[in-house]
DNA sequence: ACCAAATACATAAGTTACCAATGTATCTAT
DNA sequence: ATAGATACATTGGTAACTTATGTATTTGGT
């Protein structure tokens, strides 16, 4: 079992809840700023990234906007108004499922 | 983004848990237990769940005993000595991923 | 001045833990 | 009788990842 295997389905509620508590943020950014934030439990893959953030412009949930930093492309995302909903009900599906997990993971109580 | 995703990964440490707490369980009752302790929420289909009992048996981190209830086949399984050391370990993963997702959950606090 | 590491984007192929569907058979309750 | 619950199992498909690879710019150390 690869423990990796765990995070799968979180990656998305992830990056939605940060794109809500920062505006607008960049991929890398990104990356940097969850493996910050859990001290480096999670590390987040490009492969897994950079489709995802595609799928979620795609979808409308996103907006991008290309910026250069010098001769550096830079490819900011926001929320739509659409993102936001969707980051509410992802992130209250995570939750739900955190407590269900803890459900679990307590013994029974009476 | 299926819901369903989400909890890839926690089926094996939920199992071990169970048989941790129970000395011996079959497939159907361990469906059921879940079902019932998480109110719903995780429903474990068969064919994630034998092909698991399967898998974990061949690891060696189950033991299965086939009784009969009549005439209806019932396969017991039990944790080995192996694989109590398995089910302590799965479940560590489980405790730190839990708290790594809070970690993300909760706001920067200073 | 040089080169490794960091920054920043991206895609393609492979993996795997699950789901949906299907199958068989027994037992129970109405 | 027969629908639903109990109890096992397998097959085929999927989606969200990982690994590997690619390109290019910028920064920092010696």
């Amino acid at each position: 079992m690869n423990k990796r295997a765990l995070y799968k389905g979180c990656l998305e509620p992830i990056i939605l809840k940060l794109l809500q508590e920062h505006k607008r943020m960049y991929g890398y950014e990104l990356t940097m700023m969850v493996k910050e934030q859990t001290k480096g439990e999670f590390v987040i893959t490009e492969g897994a990234l950079y489709p995802l953030l595609h799928r979620l412009e795609e979808e409308g949930i996103l907006q991008a906007e290309l910026e250069y930093i010098g001769n550096r492309p830079r490819k900011y995302y926001k929320l739509t108004s659409k993102g936001h909903t969707a980051q509410q009900k992802a992130f209250q599906e995570l939750s739900n499922f955190i407590e269900t997990l803890q459900l679990l993971s307590k013994p029974a109580q009476i």
